[in-house]
RNA sequence: AGUACUGUAGCACAAUGGUUAGUGUAUCCGACUGUCUCUCGGAAAGUUACGGGUUCGAAUCCCGUCAGUACUGCCA
């Protein structure tokens, strides 16, 4: 028996027992004829002594323990003489008589302390030694207990949990495919899969009913501060519901959630349609923590001689609470944070909302008080506030605007961690214009069904085909989303002829699951969460990657195993695989 | 693929184009019986990412490469 308890269990009540402990040396405290040694676990620290009455050599011994050491120690829990409230164990310590190195410790290339000196790159690189610190340990624990209540919740509800192949078919749409080449069947590749996506829908064939899993998917593309190569997703599909029936299971499932993670209580989650999503906030996933609503101006403004507004598609802005003391020198610098290529807009018309009721703007040229008034009241500007205004093409400034609300936001610290606003986003458009080929493509993906009656309008006006997809959207972050699925072979037929598949290329890529719709296949449809997201926000964290044990780096390499590698040429030749690497 | 920022001692950071490139922390040695971010004394530690250029003189300015981070494209 390596330890008769964990460092972080022992208190007051312990003492004059003898104990056996095991862990990493944290801290050596020499203190000339008495040593103290904190020793630590996942469990906690605790503090060890040594001193002149210690058994022989066993004082030198303990000085010379360096950082990160294993050590398990013998002895009897004691009183302290000094007590401190800093840490749990701080009642107590160990008066040690019996000292075994089991390991000893390179020195740690960064403290392994809650708030360390090493950065990200040096942390990932040592990722073992960085998921010892408190912060990195406390969110895949965190992680932890997420997953288990999710699983708690489906299993009590009567979902099952089945898994689902990793070697699948890459298919043409969606992101690109992590392939996996067969060394049986040279020449041939697997996909990784970017979600279960047709397997629980065959389970759901299967007669399976209610299905989940916590699984991995893959996408290899370019990655972010929220997005991995492989991520966790909870996926859920359900037979014989609508969509009402799904919204209502996973409201409750992330209703559980915030009242046993964080101990929120949240009332019935709102419900906004795309398009109002689109027009209110200029984006499908809105953060609706705060207000900042867009104002949409075209017709109070568009009636004047200011030509940039005139030939604008769309003239919108929004009030920002508590702005109209900028400066010129701030505001020029907001210009220029519009301007920014991330953003893209051309320019940025103000109007300061003074608080004696009159209006100070970037355009007093063309518009007067009372036209400025006007666009305060459609703001919802009150005095104090800056309205910042944005015009161009629809789609264009809707999505700048919605970039500037949110960075207004987070400047004025109204994103707060520990505040949670989720609403259902219901309603997606079923196809999405592609602007550079003119072609449309699924919106979700090819297996959501358009709303009913609207299938006729494929042909006529394609873009304005509603689905029956709906996202879950937690401050400003699209934590889930799903549909209801097409389960009759026709529809699905007419879905992939309206994405550009001919009638074989349907065939070939998605022939098992038309087939399967013609033995029997109930209605169905699902959803599916982002685990790490989710944990993230729960958990109050911009960034993913400490709520992932072995993240990837934004190249997405493993810089600890230093993945991904070369290979030898024999593993080639097994492969069939000949390299042709273009020097760049 | 693009834009921006960054790269200096183990680690985190500083240094107006001008002396021998500093500070904190970690490390090593010494002192200390109540520390818990101990304290005090000392020591060691640098290819200023790499390559080129400008200059009397470059960590600093310019060009290129590499790497990291954030964002945009991309992510059905």
């Amino acid at each position: 028996m390596y330890r008769s308890h964990t460092c972080g269990e022992l208190r007051a009540s312990h003492i004059n027992t003898e104990v056996t402990l095991a862990g990493w040396v944290q801290r050596v405290k020499d203190r000339g004829n008495l040593t103290w040694v904190v020793i630590r676990d996942r469990y906690g620290i605790t503090q060890l002594m040594f001193n002149e009455e210690s058994p022989e050599g066993l004082l030198e011994a303990s000085k010379k323990l360096s950082r990160e050491t294993v050590i398990q120690i013998k002895g009897k829990v004691i009183e302290r003489e000094s007590k401190t409230k800093n840490m749990e164990t701080g009642d107590i310590e160990i008066l040690v008589s019996e000292l075994t190195v089991l390991n000893e410790a390179k020195l740690p290339p960064f403290t392994i302390e809650d708030e360390t000196d090493g950065g990200e790159d040096i942390r990932m690189k040592y990722r073992y030694l960085d998921i010892r610190r408190n912060p990195v340990k406390e969110s895949l624990i965190f992680r932890h207990k997420v997953s288990m209540e999710v699983r708690k919740y489906l299993s009590d509800k009567g979902f099952i949990d089945i898994e689902t192949p990793y070697l699948i078919k890459s298919t043409p749409e969606g992101a690109r495919d992590f392939l996996v080449p067969s060394r049986m069947n040279a020449g041939q590749f697997y996909a990784l899969p970017q979600s279960p996506q047709t397997f629980k829908q065959l389970l759901m064939v299967g007669g399976m009913d209610k299905y989940f899993q916590i699984v991995k998917c893959f996408r290899d593309e370019d990655l972010r501060a929220d997005r991995q190569p492989e991520f966790t997703q909870i996926d859920c599909e359900m037979a014989f519901v609508e969509q009402e029936d799904i919204l209502e299971i996973f409201e409750g499932m992330t209703r559980h959630l915030l009242k046993e993670i964080n101990g929120v209580d949240v009332a019935k989650f709102p419900r906004m349609l795309f398009d109002d999503a689109m027009r209110l906030y200029g984006n499908d996933k809105p953060d609706i923590r705060f207000g900042m609503e867009f104002g949409e101006l075209n017709e109070i403004t568009q009636r004047k001689d200011f030509k940039v507004f005139n030939e604008a598609e769309l003239v919108v802005g929004i009030a920002v609470p508590g702005a109209a003391s900028y400066t010129r020198k701030e505001i020029d610098k907001l210009i220029d944070w519009v301007r920014r290529p991330q953003v893209g807009a051309l320019g940025m018309v103000y109007v300061k909302c003074n608080e004696d009721g009159t209006f100070k703007s970037s355009v007093d040229k063309f518009y007067d008080q009372e036209d400025l008034a006007k666009w305060a009241e459609t703001t919802g500007a009150k005095a104090g506030d800056l309205i910042c205004i944005l015009s161009g093409r629809t789609t264009k400034v809707r999505s700048q605007l919605s970039a500037l609300r949110m960075e207004m936001a987070e400047r004025l610290g109204l994103r707060k961690a520990d505040e949670f606003a989720p609403l259902w986003v219901i309603d997606f458009p079923l196809l999405e214009l592609d602007e550079e080929t003119g072609h449309y493509h699924a919106m979700h993906h090819p297996f959501t069904s358009p709303k009913p009656g609207q299938i006729e309008l494929l042909d006529t006006d394609p873009g304005s085909v509603k689905a029956n997809a709906y996202d879950l959207v937690l401050n400003g972050n699209e934590i889930g989303g799903g549909s209801i699925r097409i389960h009759d072979k026709e529809t699905q037929a007419i879905m992939f002829k309206h994405l550009g598949f001919t009638e074989e290329e349907a065939k070939e890529q998605f022939g098992f699951l038309m087939d399967a719709f013609e033995y029997g296949a109930p209605p169905h449809g699902g959803l599916a969460f982002g685990l790490d997201r989710l944990v993230s926000i729960l958990g109050g964290q911009e960034t993913i990657r400490d709520f992932i044990a072995f993240p990837k780096n934004n190249s997405g390499r493993d810089v600890m195993i230093d993945a991904p590698a070369n290979i030898d040429s024999q593993q080639l030749k097994d492969l069939s695989i000949q390299l042709d690497i273009k020097e760049s």
